[in-house]
DNA sequence: TTCTTAATTTATAATCATTATAATTTAATA
DNA sequence: TATTAAATTATAATGATTATAAATTAAGAA
């Protein structure tokens, strides 16, 4: 189910689009790394075996797989993106405090309305804020006597 | 249950909050304008009144109508943000064509996850995208003979 | 394998939303 | 009306993202 970056390039090669190292290293980041990561986090990273990396390349790259479909970009956060390759669909949770975004189990396919009858759905996204467990217990450390 | 101006004047002054004219009229503004509108939307249409509004003014505003949670802040799109009067849960469609957000009728407090049995959820955001039944006509119009 | 070339990457500048700063103005109270 | 802390304004700064143009490269042809 889950695609590997063989995967990947067959799909990226049926659409004629060129398999540079680049491309895939942002993909094989994606992949290793389920962690929602920013253009940032994925530039800073990859920078480490990659020097010359460009962060616009990074941007070109997650905007083209967007385009294609096989990522997906998350708005949870106001001022900064963050990305997934596209999997089951899922909600996600993003705790005010440590900023960790997190994965949980939900079928937005199910969520109805009424009112959109006569619209045309595309995508859907399911955002919640709030904290984590492991910073509601670091909270309660703080309390403590 | 819809808060008129006087209802928030009165909930500001509670909390200490200086009832400035530009604050009102922002207010007034999102009472009167139930369409998600930018920063930019509202800043545009108060100069009209007020040809001395600062941007930041409005930035200033929101930020502290969002905190006191009169207002409610949408990151549905990713390059700006949105505001509405904090009202009863629902959920928000975009339409990719005409840029329009929509709401429709959805009870967020509904959607459950077992995963999060441990987290604590402060906000809900329930977006979706595609096209708009406005948008979908006037493609086949644009598809006919 | 080497050559060719269009596509990609890079470095850099530009753009745009948002926040910060500091001087000016004002709401609320005495 | 006078006082003053808070709010507004003008402006600069920041930070994410996009645009541009020159250098590099993937992939097919020879
Ligand atoms: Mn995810
Ligand atoms: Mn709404
Ligand atoms: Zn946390
Ligand atoms: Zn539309």
């Amino acid at each position: 189910m889950t695609k590997t970056i063989e995967d990947f390039k067959k799909i990226l090669q049926e659409k004629n689009i060129r398999l540079s190292h680049q491309r895939l290293k942002v993909l094989e980041y994606l992949v290793q790394n389920k962690t929602h990561p920013s253009v940032d986090d994925i530039y800073i990273n990859l920078q480490k075996d990659l020097p010359s990396l460009s962060k616009a390349t990074v941007y070109n790259t997650l905007n083209m797989l967007e385009e294609v479909g096989l990522v997906n970009v998350l708005t949870i956060e106001d001022n900064e993106n963050h990305y997934e390759i596209t999997s089951k669909n899922h909600g996600h949770f993003k705790c005010t405090s440590c900023k960790k975004i997190y994965d949980f189990t939900l079928d937005v396919e199910e969520i109805k309305s009424t009112d959109l009858a006569d619209f045309e759905i595309k995508e859907r996204d399911v955002y919640f804020r709030g904290l984590c467990p492991e910073c509601l217990d670091s909270d309660q450390d703080s309390s403590d006597k």
